[in-house]
DNA sequence: CCAATAATTGACATCGTTGTCATTTTACGT
DNA sequence: ACGTAAAATGACAACGATGTCAATTATTGG
């Protein structure tokens, strides 16, 4: 009841195993045993065991790819776009999700290793795991190439992915400027993160260029969720001075901001404006739908899934390059 | 520069390939043996080959996943909640994500097979492709079982997961009821979906039960996005004998009802109430929130993974089993 | 029609792991 | 210290696919 092996397949076809592969693997034959051979594959639904061949041949046509969670809206779509192209250059994604800490992404590289990925894009915020790292180190020594994305591993010999964080909060910022605003809050992600402090960095040069003065107590810092956008809206809103527009370091963080401004009966963007970051799939369909920053996941996959695959298959390449990607500003109605 | 095998730890620790190979799978050893195994394996930093693992021993330890889309945003959570419980009972998720047509769906269920996946779930909704019946019949005879979800493929001896989408939808149709509402309208998906048919039926049911009249210009079907909310709210919200309230099929049509609503100058839920359906993660984050139904997932997930490994392990189960799944009215600020 | 060349074919070995089973080593009781 | 039972070990084979290379068969020109 088990799957068919190519010896059955050679049999029923009274060919040798080796003759068997060979026509399935599409190289040319007398007509007489491809005929039989094609036949006896379909009537025993024959499927290739691709765990032997990988055994067979040293290579997985695997990538991995580790997230933090498939449920943060902005990584479904990264996947998507790293599988189609993945796909396309022969290489089945393996994912690995990881929610939780140290040990489950240790855990999950080893998960990749034992799979014998043949390259793995590692993207995650703020990891600097002494085991993970060692783990890491392994694949490179080994020559299976890393790119590393959304933290910074300094001394790891990988590529990397890097988002313009910085360049993107200043395009918003300026946009808000030139609409008028001299009052703008910013409620930022936990500054923990590397992105969060760019982020941070890019509004105060925004403000800076512009000559507008950054009050210490419109800047916000919590969690990257919609509560937290909420709570901090309700508190910088509240404020007699309150300012005439927020930027927002997640689409999520936005949403709260925009709930807050509606609670105390303010109209966005007329009294506030509220900017976000991410344009996560449902940005553009709240009322009012927000205006925010759009990461280039199509570009930022493909030039991903191409440099691994031309590490993996010229293994001289030279230094540890970067790539990087500047988030498009989308304008709608929130600002 | 490969990857360490067991070969290399056990020279380097001067014992046979077994002993080196039955130390690290946990067995009692010498203790001399043992410290020097596993101060090789370190040493040369082994990782068990899976797939020559799995090629010995004839399992996997993959179970299949085929779902329409990851950015469909029911799918991650969904994902995320089969892949945790997978996890816990010792299986990695292979998944495909498949947005395109038969071919592709082809494709991955090929993938499947070559990667000899112990169980599948098969997640599309109205699927009847032959070719791809009759990959799932192979994998059904060769006694790797089935589970399907999201559509009904009747001849298949498999299993499936019923979600009450008639029930659930007479339940936040009961509750618009309830609160006074006497004018409702319904904006379908496309019919050629079972669950959009049921969902309509479960609209017609409750509107009879409650001996409310279903204006047949009140009930619209188009795609499951945005933008037919978007134009469906408007044509139906323009009309002079305008409903009170809109039973949406998913949560993206709700939000483009809103949007409608808001266009108009509608107050949601004061002038018109919105309902949706799926509890997409950002139901919650808009302004108004969402009311609507949630799937249980993670009931779902256990549920369906629990099943599956039942069946992997005791290949004598009984006939096919349906599981059934209700989804809960979520009762936030839009209606 | 035959020799020479080209195209196919199949026996064998191998990828890394681990079950089987015979052999060796250890531990224990007397 | 010795015999025996129990534990640990290692040689070998097998999982399924396929490269190597020698043996076979087909093709071509004279």
């Amino acid at each position: 009841m088990a799957m068919a092996t190519i010896y059955e397949v050679a049999k029923e076809a009274q060919v040798s195993p080796k003759t068997a592969a060979r026509i399935l693997a599409g190289a040319s034959s007398r007509p007489h045993n491809k005929e039989r051979v094609l036949a006896a594959a379909k009537k025993l639904g024959y499927v290739r065991n691709q765990q032997a061949a990988n055994l067979r041949s040293g290579k997985s046509g695997l990538l991995g790819l580790i997230i933090p969670s498939v449920t943060n809206p902005y990584y479904p779509w990264f996947f998507q776009a790293i599988h189609d192209i993945a796909l396309q250059k022969g290489y089945q994604i393996l994912l690995s999700s990881v929610s939780g800490g140290h040990e489950e992404v240790v855990r999950a590289l080893r998960m990749m290793e034992a799979n014998q990925v043949e390259g793995l894009l590692f993207n995650m915020s703020e990891w600097d795991d002494r085991d993970s790292l060692e783990i890491l180190e392994r694949f490179i020594a080994r020559g299976q190439p890393v790119i590393i994305g959304g933290t910074n591993l300094g001394k790891l010999q990988a590529d990397e992915i890097v988002i313009k964080n910085v360049e993107a909060v200043q395009k918003v910022t300026h946009y808000l400027v030139k609409t008028g605003h001299e009052k703008i809050a910013f409620i930022s992600g936990p500054l923990t993160a590397l992105g969060n402090r760019e982020r941070l960095e890019g509004f105060r040069k925004a403000m800076a260029k512009a000559k507008l003065e950054v009050r210490e107590n419109w800047l916000c810092e919590g969690s990257a969720e919609f509560e937290e956008g909420l709570d901090q809206g309700l508190k910088v809103l509240r404020r007699s001075d309150r300012p005439t527009a927020i930027v927002c370091a997640t689409d999520q963080i936005a949403m709260g901001a925009v709930k807050a401004a509606h609670e105390l009966d303010l109209h966005v963007p007329k009294d506030v404006a509220v900017t976000g970051f991410n344009d996560t799939p449902w940005a553009r369909l709240t009322s009012p739908s927000l205006t925010t920053l759009r990461q280039p996941k199509a570009r930022i996959a493909r030039e991903s899934i191409n440099l691994l695959v031309e590490r993996i298959t010229e293994r001289d390449l030279t230094n540890p390059r970067r790539l990087y990607f500047e988030p498009d500003l989308i304008i709608r109605e929130s600002a």
